[in-house]
DNA sequence: ATAATGTCAACTGTTGACAATCTGCAATCG
DNA sequence: CGATTGCAGATTGTCAACAGTTGACATTAT
């Protein structure tokens, strides 16, 4: 890379603290910063050669993120939400799922429809060979493709902001799966609403398939330490 | 006040930036701070007699919040949401509404529904006289008790941004209202709904309630210029 | 031995100063 | 005369240092 090249790349990423931001919100992301541990920003600071200040704002804005908690002189800790919360999060996020399925069912094209056709086709054949490996990421990737395509922003911003809440949740573990048939009947039943463009039948499909998730949460809650180790696939 | 009290009142209060925070944001809701001004933090600095560090701490929170947005080296704006973003926000708010319709119709108590039944009936007694100065406090009231009563703090929060959002667009003088008559009698079906503890019915008639408002918006946007006087009332 | 008190190191909250960048205006050139 | 360039003031971005608070440990008294 040339110095022009540098320069730009430098002037086009301005502004330290949201660098950071993304920075810190990726290492909480990933379980590097884990749930109820607390953040030193002398630490931080250090780790990304900067000073406190960039720090500071980053974590600001992670706390309106909802991904950490500022306590006034204690410091700043990563958000823990306790099963009340993630059930509130199951809620509304399945009306705006519901919404999603609404909105894109009004709206949808021969070619998104074919796109929702290629996804559930790739998944049942991983969940025919029960391939969890590959059928988590195109899980994600069909979910992704749904709130992308009704085209709102601000739903997907939110949408998006309750998903990464959920991965703090600390026994998310719990919630994870009624099986890859269960969950791809569901789908199954999701993408057909959408392609009848039948917006009614489609936001209750899509909001029923969170609620379903949300069910699964309530009934691992009330009988924790079973099925822990099964694969995120609501 | 005496000097102890004083310095309790301080020491509860910690931590600048939360304030100057919530006091910015009421300049920014009063309309003192209007949409599409730049902000100055050295003059935000200087009212508040603090540095400048804490007052780009709570500016960092409140672009979180939708309320500014940050351009890097340029400054901060007050946010001035275009219409598109207006009604992205009214079709997640009726489907947050909805929500708050339907958890409200499974959990609402008997002292609930009376207190509902009793804001209808003072806000139709306003209505009738055309008295849009004892109505319009009334719907505020009105609408956050249904939010409130759900006890889903998340959907509450995240329902209170997008009012607070929607205060800062530009034309929200246009939305304003189909006249009180029309309003009463959809808050009317909703009280029904909720009371007859029937959630796909509550659901609807608050959904539908929102979606008005956002007809009256696509409608008075077709038409700039017309009906900018009237009230709020949706 | 236990509880209360005093002390201290680590950390957060805040500040003022310095460096980098932008905006508006004036001077200059085609 | 209009467009461009260069300068000056203002403003944002960042930093390092200072002040205040917290929590843990040691000390002391009962």
């Amino acid at each position: 890379m040339n110095d022009t090249e540098n320069t730009l790349e430098i002037l086009r990423t301005r502004s330290l603290s949201g660098v950071l931001e993304r920075e810190i919100e990726k290492s909480i992301l990933s379980g590097q910063m884990p749930p109820g541990e607390r953040v030193n920003e002398n630490q931080l600071a250090a780790r990304f050669g900067t000073s406190r200040g960039p720090v500071r704002e980053a974590l600001r804005a992670l706390e309106g993120l909802g991904l950490v908690e500022l306590i006034p002189n204690r410091g700043v800790f990563i958000r823990q939400p306790e099963t009340d919360e993630a059930i509130e999060i199951y809620e509304v996020r399945s009306a705006l799922f519901g919404l999603a399925g609404r909105l894109l069912a009004e709206r949808v094209t021969d070619a998104q429809c074919a796109q929702l056709n290629d996804y559930l086709d790739r998944m049942e054949i991983a969940a025919r060979n029960h391939d969890f490996e590959s059928y988590y990421p195109l899980n994600l990737a069909f979910h992704a493709y749904i709130i992308d395509a009704c085209k709102n922003a601000t739903l997907a911003s939110m949408y998006r902001g309750m998903v990464k809440k959920l991965h703090l949740f600390r026994a998310r573990s719990l919630v994870q799966g009624g099986g890859l048939d269960v969950s791809n009947s569901e789908h199954r039943e999701m993408v057909d609403a959408i392609i009848a463009r039948d917006p009614d039948r489609a936001a209750g499909a899509l909001s029923n398939h969170v609620l379903a998730a949300k069910a699964r949460l309530l009934a691992a809650d009330a009988s924790p330490g079973a099925k822990t180790s099964q694969r995120l696939t609501g």
